[in-house]
DNA sequence: TGTGCCGGGGA
DNA sequence: TCCCCGGCACA
């Protein structure tokens, strides 16, 4: 039976924390305990004082672990975690077990290092679909002591308390010894629209830094400003059509409703493949692999079928009718530029504004491989996966099942690890249909895709594979264009992002994961509250915006 | 006050 | 699971 009415506030007790073993590694457990001398005792949690001393509950300790006695009572300097102080001011021992957002999902890593000096940590993981061990450089703040559990719904924004543990807790209340009540698991309590607020869990976020110069793309205080970027100039080159020929859906969809290589259970809230689906109203939709919500109600994604659709309905004038026949013969994966794609729920992105899907492409494309220090180029699509498959991937990454989603997902990743090139074309942008531009998010705008392609340039002057494997951005030295394919993973997209996270991409990155009121771009703002009908499902549930969510 | 959307509940 | 909506947080 529910009261209608949602805590405000919680008690701290119950709160996860960590704090400092006698190894000096830190380890998490649960406030249990709150004693503050004298007469405020009488409402733990809401009577704090610099005095106060937390006990904490220590989580079960792998073997070898020295957890701290039980009975030791901490100050809330000890203690890092919401509300307490942040893993930036921790010294992190070589062995502490740390958790930190790769590929779009939490993953445990351990520290070898840690320069506190450059705030900085080395960090051994072992990603999964990867063979061995990896090591990574990580900023501080990127990593956190507290494995996220939140729902997974707040997987992919920015509420991930452990982050606010670790970061947000040192920002907001460095100044005070009282303690604010800490955003707990399941508090509604919005966000605070500050500068914390830039902690999203980034799916691709693993690089170091990497600026594309753009201002409008902050870098997060780190690198991150890749993923949007990246997610942006996606936009420009959704010729990455998805890689089953059954599959229709984009590709961001695609991954944001896919499974992502199951992890048992581990992590709960980490968004593998795509990390981005925001809008899931369930809250574990993705967590299942269920997508959530379905593609659309309304909207006319690009359907199934091999051949081309029939006229769409024109009860929507955003629902161009531009379908193209991506069903070119060999493979699927192998993108044609030009295609019109329809994003979430019949918006059309028309990127790069060409109208004409079965224009010529009078350029010729070679496929050059990404990974990590090799940059094999094959003429053919088959040829380049089959590269990376067998040279880099493994005959294991391979198996034929295309019963499902899923096995889409896992099966394609070759795909990730070889950028299309065009030798010698030109696109040209057109100005787009005036009447889509009315409900064109900023990143559809034309002007903003060439002012993309032209700073994606001096950055990305070579095929250069980024560090991040799963980011496999390339832009093409080829001069006449400067951006001739893009290769996203689908991890690539920020974790924050809902399901059609590219549409999420806006030209102005906003350092909060919610835009700003004035910007923001919901469907009833867009369409009106007279053409409900032209909502996305999640709108019209009062559910967060699959469309234009951030 | 309008908006976004969480959480819950009914069908 | 779909759909709806009360109500909270926020601008």
């Amino acid at each position: 039976m529910s009261t209608g009415k949602r805590l405000a506030k919680r008690s701290i007790i119950g709160t996860r924390v960590c704090a400092p073993g006698e190894d000096g590694m830190y380890y998490s457990g649960v406030i249990h305990a709150v004693k503050t001398p004298a007469s405020m005792a009488a409402e733990p949690g809401l009577s704090i004082t610099p005095k106060t001393r937390y006990s904490v509950r220590f989580d079960a300790v792998s073997p070898g672990g020295r957890p701290p006695n039980p009975s030791t009572e901490y100050s809330d300097s000890d203690l890092i975690g919401p509300g307490f102080g942040s893993v930036n001011g921790a010294k992190l021992v070589p062995g502490q077990k740390v958790y930190l957002t790769f590929n779009g999902r939490e993953i445990q890593a351990e520290v070898t290092q840690h320069r506190e000096n450059l705030d900085e940590v080395d960090v051994l993981i072992a990603p999964s679909g990867q063979e061995g061990t990896v090591t990574l450089t990580k900023r501080i703040e990127e990593v956190r002591l507290l494995e996220s559990r939140k729902s997974a719904r707040l997987a992919d924004q920015d509420t991930d308390f452990a982050r606010l543990a670790d970061m947000a807790g040192d920002r907001k209340r460095a100044s005070s010894h009282s303690i604010d009540v800490p955003h707990v698991i399941g508090s509604r309590k919005r966000r605070p629209s500050s500068g914390n607020d830039s902690e999203r869990s980034y799916g691709g976020g693993e690089r170091p830094l990497h600026g594309c110069g753009r201002e409008g793309c902050r870098t997060n205080e780190r690198g991150d400003c890749m993923d949007e970027c990246t997610a942006a100039l996606v936009l420009m080159s959704l010729s990455c059509s998805p890689h089953s020929p059954h599959n229709p859906l984009p590709l961001h969809c695609q991954h944001n409703y896919g499974s992502w290589g199951g992890r048992s259970g581990v992590v709960v809230g980490s968004p593998g493949a795509g990390g981005a689906s925001n809008s899931s109203s369930s809250g574990a939709s993705w967590r299942s692999g269920t997508p959530s919500p379905p593609l659309s109600d309304e909207g006319a994604p690009m359907t199934p079928s091999p051949w081309p659709t029939p006229a769409i309905p024109s009860s929507s004038h955003h629902h161009a009718n531009t379908q193209h026949n991506a069903n070119t013969s060999g493979s699927s994966s192998c993108s044609t530029p030009g295609s019109t794609t329809t994003l979430d729920e019949g918006i059309v992105l028309d990127y790069l504004g060409e109208q004409h899907p079965r224009k010529k492409k009078a350029h010729r494309m070679v496929f050059q491989c990404t990974w990590p220090g090799c940059l094999d180029i094959q003429t053919t699509c088959a040829a380049i996966e089959e590269h990376v498959r067998k040279l880099h991937l493994g005959p294991k990454e391979r198996q034929n099942g295309d019963d499902n989603e899923d096995d889409d997902m896992s099966n394609h990743e070759e795909e990730f690890y070889y950028t299309e090139v065009a030798l010698g074309c030109h696109t040209s942008s057109p100005p787009t249909m005036s009447h889509r531009d009315m409900a064109r998010p900023p990143h559809e705008d034309p002007e903003y895709q060439k002012q993309l392609r032209l700073e994606a340039v001096p950055v990305e002057n070579t095929t250069m594979p980024i560090k991040d494997r799963s980011n496999t951005f390339n832009v093409t030295p080829s001069p006449s264009s400067p951006i001739k394919h893009i290769k996203l993973s689908p991890r690539t997209l920020p974790s924050y992002m809902p399901n059609n996270g590219l549409l999420a991409v806006s030209n102005k990155m906003p350092a909060s994961p919610r835009r700003m009121r004035g910007e923001t771009k919901k469907c009833r703002k867009v369409y009106g509250m007279d053409h409900r009908e032209l909502w996305c499902t999640q709108c019209k549930w009062k559910k967060a915006c699959s469309r234009f969510g951030d």
